[in-house]
DNA sequence: ATCTTTAATCCGCCTAAGCGGATATGTCAA
DNA sequence: TTGACATATCCGCTTAGGCGGATTAAAGAT
């Protein structure tokens, strides 16, 4: 009961549903990307990362000076199902549409420094 | 978006979860039931009540001096698809079950005043 | 009209939690 | 080992929201 209201409270913020959906289908992102996409400070994103992972929505892996975030595969069968829910419900709404591209552009700017 | 962050924050809490599990498969319950089965005062109640109804969850209606709530027939999709993962997840849990044999105690010394 | 009962709302109190700049930590490169 | 960069954590601030006793409001009954 106590865990199930917990979970309910995670879901309970925008911030972090904007940050499930810019993850769900995608391998990974770091600190970085997300806090372009978001348009959020550092330590907000670093702060709601931290929360979704306790809550056992994420995984996080260390590669080099970056920390690398992902949904966790296998989530508990109670968060899968509410992950389904979020997906159809705003999936297509405006705001994470404009995430998303700006995420994208970040992403090119970021491949053309890599190459540069 | 907003819309859906509400939504979680009105499950985000125990004891409007618990008010749910209440009313979830029967007709409609009075204050006095409902502070009876959770064992809370009336304001406390009454709070929850008013705010899972502004969230969309609950009828109520008057019947005389009563005021009788019940789940929302033709709830909002969405709130719908929770309001199954809410009782798959819940509907055997201890604080639940304590609940409605609170109720149902409640309800039989009612219906032995009505027939004094 | 008054009294009783039920429920909604008010009130002050207190804790949880979000915010974001500043600082600390960890990693790599030179 | 020093410097640069990415990230986590700290800090003080502020707001949201839960609590429950007290008051108000609404609906009979007498």
């Amino acid at each position: 009961m106590k865990t199930t209201a917990d979970t309910f409270k995670s879901l309970a913020d925008e911030t972090r549903l904007r940050l499930i959906l810019l993850l769900q289908g995608r391998a990974e992102l770091c600190v970085c990307d997300l806090m372009h996409a978001l348009d959020m400070p550092q330590s907000t994103v670093s702060r709601h990362l931290a929360y979704l992972k306790k809550n056992g929505w994420l995984d996080d892996r260390r590669g080099g000076v970056w920390m690398y975030y992902s949904l966790k595969r296998n989530l508990e069968p109670f968060l899968q199902a509410q992950l389904v829910l979020v997906i159809s419900s705003l999936a297509d709404s405006p705001v994470c549409k404009t995430d998303k591209e700006r995420l994208s552009s970040y992403l090119e700017t970021k491949d053309q420094s890599v190459c540069t």
